[in-house]
RNA sequence: GCGCCCGUAGCUCAGUUGGAUAGAGUGUCUGGCUACGAACCAGAAGGUCGGGAGUUCGAAUCUCUCCGGGCGCGCCA
């Protein structure tokens, strides 16, 4: 309907640059809808803008741009508001045409072709397979696959990807945790270092390595104390890789594979599906970190100190250069991620879109500076930073440490709230506020999360058409149309423009990878049906407007039904 | 110290990229089930949009500055 309306006052700005010139020719018009119903449904702030340009009073500058509109049916009415806002009134028959647009397209209503094929790589949770995924990552999952939806259904050609962490020395930790508990399946206790992991999922990893090599992978290892608690996990680390050989592999692989699985079912569980599971180990052995080590040379942007090799990435934009060589030959973390950003464009996408923690926000510049130095648009990499989510019990604010094993994970939430719940509240706010997640709250009154009164308005017109059904009452599909000139309360009109605003909702939130408006949108969609069906019976006996008022509440389900899809919600049928 | 994010009703937060009288939920108060589901609805009260200055027809939104909070500033990952 925007769509329409923006051709019409973008041929009138076309005539009259005939008049006035060069500066109408480029001026885009942006048509808005209003916010109160007495400025009719749309607005635009035109010739506000352009008043300067053409030298005239703004409303005298809309007045002439209203004559020079070409006629359209759809519109009732327009006038000039204000300091020189246009605004539209629409006629009834295009919310009509709008109504049987979306019981015709049905789960299609709200897609568009706006992307049209954009290959974008959406890389999100990522979490280090070094434990369960707790309930911060369940925002970043619920995020990801909802901004992944929604791109999807805007036209873009969407894949999801999980970096797994594979490499480094977080794995040697786990590896070592692990090992540990091992020992003392065996028999052989030792103090566990204090920065080990300590969750009880490290001793279940311990039991089926017990289960399967039983003592073999047993060593002899003498630890001196270290006051240090992070060097006092490097020196048994060394120790124990030294005596176990390639048993330690085995232990690390048995703990990855273990810890992978569970994130692989928690997040199948949570309704999320990735494409790709990327290995950072990958990038090595594939030899992705070679060749972005070559082009960095080849392109001039590296140079040797103190013995390691760094990446000129202060050329770029980045604060300082950044080391890609170690002084001991290892490459580093950053060198690992530009390659692998790298590689991803190697894959054809046009653009990255990671969804990382707030806390890496430092790293963007870093990694953007290194596919810009070699040779790929810096546009090519857009990160959506997700800010944190607090754990409440009550008032009491939950501490968690991921090493000490002391955290509430992702499926313990899920259990605790459902996942339609959690799955809803994750998007509800904007990804760069904080969360307060209350779960005494979300337990205790788990009917007053906003899902059960999304939810509740799609059941209540499932419940309307069992009733039809029931009392022998019918409904015309086909003369449907024909019946909509009998909706003629205020609470009819409200919910038609509601419902017609939804392709517009998934634009803007796909636009601004922003699911909370979509969310919000939801529940004012369920706020005006609500209100409609506590005011005006849907099952009335005269046939016309029964017909009218079902196609109504049939259409309002569908919108419900596909917002509640691309949020990855559930819409019950009864509940 | 430098950088990024945030500050809107008692509480938790939206605010359609600068629009018209700043909105929801929750909490408090008052009403509504002998009509399609009361997990609902109708109404009341609640605001110096952190403070100040600027930009312009117009600012919660943009700029500057100050105050307060979170996070980050490794040859860790």
């Amino acid at each position: 309907m925007r769509a329409l309306l923006e051709q019409l006052v973008h041929t009138g700005l076309q005539t009259l640059a005939a008049e006035f010139g060069a500066a109408l020719e480029n001026a885009d018009a942006q048509i808005e809808r209003t916010r109160d119903a007495r400025h009719g449904d749309f607005t635009t702030n035109v010739a506000l803008r352009l008043a300067k340009a053409v030298k005239r009073p703004p409303r005298e500058f809309a007045e002439q741009l209203i004559q020079a509109l070409p006629r359209a049916e759809q519109i009732a009415a327009t006038e000039i508001a204000g300091p020189g806002f246009i605004n539209f009134r629409l006629a009834p028959e295009a919310f009509h045409a709008e109504l049987v647009n979306i019981l015709n397209t049905g789960p299609r209503y709200g897609h568009s072709e706006l992307g049209r094929g954009q290959r974008i790589l959406v890389e999100y949770v990522s979490a280090n397979p070094t434990g369960p995924l707790h309930v911060g990552h369940g925002r970043h999952a619920a995020y990801g696959a909802c901004v992944a939806n929604l791109l999807k259904a805007t036209g873009h050609q969407v894949e999801q990807e999980y970096y797994v962490n594979d490499a480094g020395r977080q794995m040697d930790i786990l590896a070592l945790s692990v090992w540990f508990r091992y020992a003392e399946l065996q028999g052989v206790h030792h103090d566990l270092p204090v920065n080990a992991y300590r969750g009880d999922y490290v001793r279940e990893i311990a039991q089926s390595l017990a289960d399967r090599h039983g003592d073999r992978l047993m060593a002899d290892l003498a630890l001196e104390s270290v006051v240090d608690p992070e060097l006092e996990l490097d020196t048994s680390i060394a120790a124990l890789k030294d005596k176990l050989g390639a048993g330690f592999q085995t232990v690390l692989d048995t703990a990855l594979d273990s810890v992978l699985s569970d994130i692989k079912d928690d997040l199948a569980d949570f309704g999320i599906h990735m494409d790709h599971w990327f290995s950072e180990r990958s990038l090595a052995t594939g030899g992705a970190i070679g060749t972005a080590l070559e082009q960095l040379k080849q392109h001039r942007v590296t140079y040797e100190n103190d013995g390691a090799v760094w990446f000129r990435s202060s050329d770029f934009g980045d604060e300082k250069d950044r080391v890609v060589i170690r002084e001991n030959g290892n490459t580093t973390y950053f060198a690992s991620d530009i390659a692998y950003h790298f590689e991803k464009r190697q894959r054809g996408f046009d653009l990255l879109l990671d969804v990382l923690g707030s806390d890496h926000h430092g790293y963007v510049a870093r990694v953007r500076a290194g596919l810009q130095a070699m040779g790929e648009p810096g546009e090519a990499l857009e990160v959506k930073l997700v800010q944190f989510v607090v754990l409440y019990r009550g008032s009491e604010k939950v501490q968690m440490s991921t090493r000490s094993g002391n955290y509430v994970t992702l499926r313990q939430l899920r259990e605790e709230v459902g996942n339609d719940a959690a799955r809803l509240f994750y998007v509800m706010r904007s990804n760069d506020q904080h969360l307060d997640f209350d779960l005494e709250l979300a337990k205790a009154q788990s009917n007053d999360n906003p899902v059960y009164y999304i939810q509740y308005a799609h059941a209540r017109v499932a419940s309307v058409m069992q009733r039809l059904a029931e009392d022998d009452l019918s409904f015309d599909r086909g003369q449907a149309a024909t019946c909509l000139d009998a909706l003629t309360e205020p609470a009819e009109r409200g919910l038609l423009t509601a419902l017609s605003r939804y392709p517009e909702i998934v634009e803007l939130a796909a636009a601004n990878r922003a699911p909370q408006h979509l969310v919000h949108y939801l529940r004012d969609v369920a706020a005006d049906f609500h209100a409609y069906y506590n005011a005006h019976r849907v099952l009335v006996d005269e046939d016309r407007l029964r017909n009218g008022r079902v196609a109504l509440a049939l259409a309002t389900q569908q919108v419900i039904r596909n917002g509640l899809e691309l949020l990855g919600v559930s819409a019950p049928e009864s509940m």
